[in-house]
DNA sequence: GCCAACGTTGGC
DNA sequence: GCCAACGTTGGC
């Protein structure tokens, strides 16, 4: 069993909407890496941080799981949506996602307090530059984020 | 709104 | 395959 982070905007999608729906399609990654992760790595049961990102508060806000492996991204295939990929189709699908279920909400435990603890240090969300929207946390980065809950 | 970082695109 | 131009992300 492995530890993600994963990125969303809540103007977007918001910890709030998925503990409301229970279970969410992780739809609209545009990235290779990420979606990577997604269709090769990311498995039944894996525990997620959810982080808020271009918001007033951006920090990790609660943790998901990963309920169902490996899927094609619906929105690619809508030409209506945002995410509309017109070299997809439905036979070669472009972008795969995960479904992840609700799990835990709590109040938010900031970027700059990340930041500010030593044994967070080294997480990926720290470097600078980083714009990977999906990315692995170590089973010890896990456990001392979710001390500071 | 600014801007650093960095992924993607496309001409060559 | 190189690399300049361009677009996006995301904290501030």
């Amino acid at each position: 069993m492995r530890y993600w982070l994963m990125k969303s905007e809540p103007e977007t999608f918001s910890i709030r909407d998925l503990k409301e729906k229970k279970r969410s399609g992780w739809d609209g990654v545009r990235n290779y890496q990420a979606r990577n992760f997604m269709r090769d790595e990311m498995k039944l049961g894996d525990l997620c941080l959810f982080y808020q990102s271009s918001c007033p508060e951006p920090g990790v806000v609660g943790v998901m799981k990963v309920s169902r492996e490996r899927h094609p991204d619906p929105t690619q295939f809508d030409p209506k949506s945002d995410y509309f990929d017109k070299r997809a189709s439905r036979e070669k699908p472009v972008w795969e996602m995960v479904e992840v279920e609700f799990v835990e909400e709590f109040p938010v435990i900031s970027l700059e307090k990340i930041r500010s603890t030593p044994t967070l240090k080294d997480m990926l969300i720290l470097r600078p530059g980083n714009r990977l929207s999906i990315t692995p946390v170590t089973p010890s980065e896990w456990k001392a984020l979710l001390a500071l809950r």
